[in-house]
DNA sequence: CGTCCGGTTGAGCCCGTTCAACGCAGGTGG
DNA sequence: CCACCTGCGTTGAACGGGCTCAACCGGACG
């Protein structure tokens, strides 16, 4: 959902470095707050209407944050991948739900700290407020993925996105999520993906090992479906 | 895009008042940096990749953000009425072009002076923050009306949303928008639009006393069409 | 009066959805 | 060990809502 800027996720590889040339982790600011819990594959973190008590960051494994709709429709917001910061609110409750996608590791800081270190430090305020606004910027991006992209089109951009976001060196790419997951993701449904997936496979953009792990074999013809933006 | 909470767009109708008992306007941290400036219908008050050295806020008419993609569309992501606050970013560049929609009279803020107060000032930080979060909820909940609503449903949510926003009393809507901005904003074509509305009229929920005004005749059959969320 | 621009209406098409069948892997129980 | 079941993914066929293309309408303006 948020993800506090660039060097963030080594955090989720290894021990906390302050090594003084390292640029510092933004979120060491409430570290010390945080208690450490896991969840199993399918488990909720949080509901959609729970009090909005605590905020989280992801160690390791992949979460979605999704909301369920009265017509049975459900739409995903966000993949969550170590490094994601999520579930700060402004308001009281939550307005979504979040649930590992795989088994996960999150650290869990108390709203109430978070707030009184917001109050205290500017500078730690300016990250939370920078990662917000990223998340706004990037859902905006979203928007045109939804409404102007074609079933390949969102795919391909939903494959690279997710290579990126876990930062992979080589092109294997595991997917941690169900085509259903993917699918409401991308505001399809999960034939449309499995289709959008084949094509691209028989186009040599990508191999598939088994279902669950791609390999983005040719990434420049992938980014040519992708299209702009 | 940003509103600040309930009370503000009361400024666009008089003179900032202070009085002890009025909800304060969070804005007003920031009102003595303001110069005030018009627009013309159609002009651009920023242009996306402009340095975003200013941020603004609606006083009186109302404007729209765009972004305009290599392929030639056009997404709409917010329409902006009096007492919206945009532009203000946490990066270089602004990342969208802001237009005016009618005659527009805008407030402007030196992004200076406002990181300024910002860094001072954690009560106004919340406050941006809170008006930044709850765009990203906003933006999330049209992301549910980009992939699962119908045409007719996306066109009485944005009636609604709009009557709701520029605080109508009356049933009376005037559309300063064009129906292209319209289909821009809710991932339609033009002719999708204006089919919706003639439905909506001769289901009886809205009248149309001109092209662009609307009276919200049977608000009820409305918001049934509109559905959930 | 003619032109232009924005909006409406009509006809046909297309892409993604819906409905349905099938494949395959993992788990369970005889 | 195999038969059966169940859940997830893939593939096929037909449908349909919104898009495309095109004509028309009406008000503003020269």
């Amino acid at each position: 959902m948020l993800n506090a800027s660039v060097e963030t996720s080594a955090m989720a590889l290894g021990p906390w470095t302050s090594s003084a040339r390292q640029p510092r982790d933004p979120l060491d600011e409430i570290a010390s707050f945080a208690t450490r819990i896991k969840a199993r594959r399918g488990t909720a973190i949080f509901a959609d209407g729970d009090d909005a008590n605590y905020c989280y960051r992801i160690v390791s494994g992949e979460a979605m944050a999704f909301k369920l709709m009265s017509d049975g429709h459900r739409q995903v917001y966000e993949f969550l991948v170590p490094g994601d910061f999520f579930g700060y609110e402004t308001q009281a409750d939550h307005y979504f739900t979040v649930e590992a996608v795989s088994e996960v590791v999150v650290l869990k800081y108390p709203r109430r700290a978070v707030e009184r270190v917001l109050a205290e430090n500017s500078r730690f305020a300016r990250e939370i407020q920078q990662m917000t606004a990223r998340g706004l910027h990037s859902a905006y991006q979203r928007m045109i993925l939804l409404t102007h992209k074609s079933a390949d089109e969102r795919v391909a951009w939903f494959l690279l996105e997710l290579a990126d976001r876990t930062r992979n060196s080589d092109d294997a790419l595991h997917l941690a999520m169900t085509r259903t997951d993917i699918a409401d993701y991308l505001g399809m449904v999960i034939e449309t993906v499995s289709r959008a997936l084949t094509r691209l496979k028989r186009g040599g953009a990508i191999a598939m090992q088994s279902v669950n792990d791609i390999r983005l074999v040719d990434r420049q013809r992938l980014e040519l479906v992708r299209g702009e933006i």
